[in-house]
DNA sequence: ATTATCTATAGATCTATAGATAATGC
DNA sequence: ATTATCTATAGATCTATAGATAATGC
């Protein structure tokens, strides 16, 4: 039963991948390591072999999934003439607030990371700066040391719209938040600092 | 053992009102009955006699929480010469953000609700057009029949911050993000909008 | 007589560990 | 010989139910 190295360590990464979609479908609580063993094939014995407790699979899905999220934003903004538009077409799209499992980690898990270990807050915490710098880059506001107030208040007005956007049954109002966010966003990367 | 009709319905209020914060702090799935019997000073065993399931609770807690939320800012502007700083001042408050088991349930179970019931959902979304509407008359927009893009831009800005207030470790820049959404939500609620 | 709450428990599930198995890697 | 994964299990906890108890309400 045992595997080659080169087999154990793609196992191991397949559990990371599972894990990253499955919590953000289901919460930190909301999952067990049965089911994010099976979510890559295996079964919940070999897991500790691999990780050193639930909390730390969390920490490392944690990264993954916040590291999938900010290539998705430099890769939309990188391919596009106007970045923004790019970055706001798919977030605040009725897609994206369909896809939890696959979606922004912010959003399916923002509440829960409040109340998880440091280990799991810090890949969050991690993930929050490169968007910053994400969006400083697409503004045009290349590399000041801190984060700029725009870069800050547009990010936490899109995932404050989805995450309200996705409680919402209401289609119509749900879309109105999207929509209302991204017009927002629109006008505060857009308007004139006067320094 | 038995208790009058009246300590009944105390019990099942003070219930009610201990998960409202029990769940805030811990997330659905994160309190067992027992604990949220024992903040009410009762055990597991009385729990059937006033509620159907731990979901129908959680959709009473829920509501309660969303209506002392509303509340809350009803009573913030009402009092204030300015009703939107005064709803600011608390709501993107240091103290706010440290208050997760008596603060917004927006932020504190966003991101839960969305993976709850339709029963759960349901006081979320008549508190999240509860709050529009708070947001609408301090704004002089009095009561149209739809809440306007700014009250959904202000409240997805305020509700995001918060949550992202929350991860980040760093005291200056998670103070930074409030302080950043408060010129952001000033500049909203304060901006001529050409009809 | 009714019933709100209590203690106790059923049955499922959770995290974590133990020991067996079978393939790898020296 | 080592070890990645398997099956099995320990011990705790979870939701939900059952039956006992003691006070209410008719």
């Amino acid at each position: 039963m045992r595997v080659s190295r080169a087999q154990a360590e793609a196992n191991r990464e397949a559990v990371i991948n599972a894990a990253s979609r499955l919590f953000r479908e289901h919460g930190f609580d909301g999952i067990g390591l049965k089911d994010l063993m099976k979510g890559a094939g295996l079964t919940q014995g070999a897991f500790y072999k691999q990780f050193a407790s639930k909390d730390d699979l969390a920490a490392l899905a944690s990264r993954r999934a916040l590291e999938s999220a900010t290539r998705r934003w430099s890769t939309a903004a990188a391919d596009a003439s106007d970045p923004l538009e790019a970055v706001m077409a798919f977030y605040l799209s009725k897609d994206h607030k369909g896809e939890k499992a696959e979606g922004c980690p912010l959003v399916a898990l923002g509440a829960d990371a409040a109340r998880q270990s440091r280990e799991v807050r810090r890949p969050f915490e991690d993930g929050i700066r490169a968007h910053f710098e994400v969006l400083d880059e697409l503004m045009g506001d290349a590399d000041s040391a801190s984060p700029s107030d725009k870069a800050m208040a547009i990010l936490s007005l899109m995932v404050g719209a989805v995450t309200l956007s996705r409680i919402i049954e209401d289609e119509s109002l749900s879309q109105g938040v999207l929509d209302a966010a991204s017009g927002e966003v629109r006008r505060i990367a857009h308007r004139d600092d006067v320094a």
